[in-house]
RNA sequence: GUGGGUGUAGCUCAGCUGGUAGAGCAUCGCGUUGUGGUCGCGAGGGCCGCGGGUUCAAGUCCCGUCACUCACCCCA
């Protein structure tokens, strides 16, 4: 059954913000931008969709989670029958590289903002369409193993400027566990990783019946969990692992390739990376490093940026560009900090100003306030109606808008400027008015962390 | 895809063993005829998600359906 065509009813996992919140978002998008910016990332963008063949096989199930894309009066048998929305920014970014490869110079660095889509179940800080902002390098044949250390970096830098409070980036390398797991003799290397991942949630002792239940010895088990117990701000992990009496040639790589991550971080952003045994998920193209970031005190939301390295995603058969990249998810970051945390903006509006109108006959005087201020660079808009200022000052008290300007209301006729917050109001001239710099933009504000 | 919960005003919700729809907040108006916020008074606003059934009578009970939501799966 279908509702009445005006009942207007929210779609699940396709998250609409209110201006305030969207102000707030819209910070958070020019701060990573400028630091991405910072750290000479070109900018880029991919189309939404891409052929769902190359979508698939580049995730587990992916399929289940692609939006195909069809014409709704078309017969898809044309050339759109095989297209789909794309569920990340790096697919894409890998088939990019391969198709510009002749006109870009190597290692290619590059951020990338956009939306992507994944048809899943929304849960909280879940959604359907959400933005993703991601940084990532490719180089040709070799990629330089600092930059596994640089990007987690990035983003740190990034945070820090943001009212995220503390977080951790939690790095790890797939063939630490990989290898271990080979050692002691786990062949099911990704089933175990998934029986392992569930630890925060049910515990070792549930973790060590699935993974006998798997066909595991207890031993195995025992071992397995030990290895995910381990963490380390800084390289005393390598030795407890070794502790465990398990040696693999992948794991020495793994642990050398953590080792070197974690030494870089000690030495520029102390205490911000971690080593991590435990984490292993992300998308399943990622063949080392790979990263997660939680904020402390909110772990239970889950990773809001995490990555990887990816040494055969983008391959022409001939020539392969490994890459490492990692990725913000900002639409999960903004939402529960805005609705966990009370981040929002100070006004629902840029306008700094409501400038007022004292009678529609004198509407252009008005209009020549705010081009005045305009010219200055002070966001401001003409009051809609000539009504009583009591009305007008209301239009901008709920708003969040400081200034009201009343155009002519001096003694001897000049401008004036009313602060309403404090209810101070002084003669002003809309040509050298200086708006105080805190109020010039909507500022963000939180109600705790 | 699997399992649970919930659908009543713009928002948050109340509505008992069935008896013709309520509160707070928000909005608008007036008190206050061109300087707001407080206070007082008042007004507007409801296919009680949708369809069917039981009944003299259904927001209330039953069935179906859709939507939202939580958990699993997976993941930012």
């Amino acid at each position: 059954m279908r509702p009445p065509a005006d009942k207007v009813t929210p779609i699940s996992g396709f998250p609409e913000l209110l201006p305030a919140e969207r102000l707030a978002e819209l910070h958070f998008l020019d701060t990573i931008r400028e630091v991405f910016e910072l750290h000479g990332f070109a900018p880029l963008e991919t189309r939404a969709v891409e052929p769902v063949e190359r979508l698939l096989g580049k995730g587990g199930d992916a399929e289940k989670e692609i939006y195909g894309v069809s014409r709704l009066a078309g017969d898809d048998s044309g050339r759109d029958a095989a297209l789909g929305l794309h569920f990340d920014l790096t697919v894409p970014f890998a088939r990019y590289v391969l198709e510009h490869a002749g006109r870009l110079q190597f290692p290619f660095r590059r951020y990338q903002i956009q939306k992507v889509w994944r048809g899943e179940r929304p849960q909280e800080g879940r959604f359907r369409e959400f933005t993703q902002a991601d940084i990532d390098v490719v180089d040709v044949g070799e990629l330089a193993p600092h930059l596994e250390a640089e990007m987690p970096l990035v983003i740190a830098e990034a945070f820090r400027r943001l009212p995220v409070g503390e977080f951790r980036i939690q790095v790890n390398n797939r063939q630490v566990p990989e290898g271990f797991y080979l050692g002691i003799g786990l062949t099911d290397v990704a089933g175990t990783l998934r029986i392992v991942d569930k630890l925060d949630k049910i515990g070792p002792e549930k973790v060590a019946a699935l993974l006998v239940e798997a066909g595991a010895t207890p031993e195995q088990a025992r071992l397995a969990l030990a290895l995910a117990d381990i963490r380390s701000s800084d390289l005393s992990f390598v030795d407890e692992v070794r502790a465990l009496g398990v040696s693999h040639p992948t794991l020495d790589a793994g642990l050398e390739a953590l080792a070197a991550v974690i030494t870089v971080g000690m030495q520029r952003a102390p205490g911000t990376l971690v080593a991590d045994l435990r984490i292993a998920r992300g998308l399943d193209y990622y063949t080392g490093t790979v990263y997660e970031t939680q904020l402390v005190g909110s772990e239970d939301w889950g990773s809001v940026c995490s990555g990887g390295r990816y040494d055969s995603l983008a391959s022409d058969g001939r020539t392969t560009y490994p890459g490492v990249g990692i990725s913000i998810g900002l639409t999960r970051l903004v939402h529960l900090l805005v609705t966990k945390r009370g981040l929002t903006a100070s006004r629902s509006t840029p306008a700094a100003v409501l400038v007022a109108v004292v009678d529609e006959e004198s509407r252009t005087r008005s209009d020549a306030v705010a081009a005045a201020l305009r010219s200055r660079g002070v966001p401001c808009e003409v009051a809609p109606t000539a009504a009583k200022f009591g009305k007008q000052i209301r239009y901008a008290d709920r708003r969040g808008i400081p200034y009201v300007w009343f155009p002519g209301a001096g003694e001897s006729g000049q401008d004036q400027v009313k602060d309403i917050r404090s209810g101070e109001q002084a003669d002003a001239d809309a040509t050298t008015w200086d708006c105080p710099a805190a109020d010039l933009r909507p500022t963000l504000l939180t109600s705790q962390g």
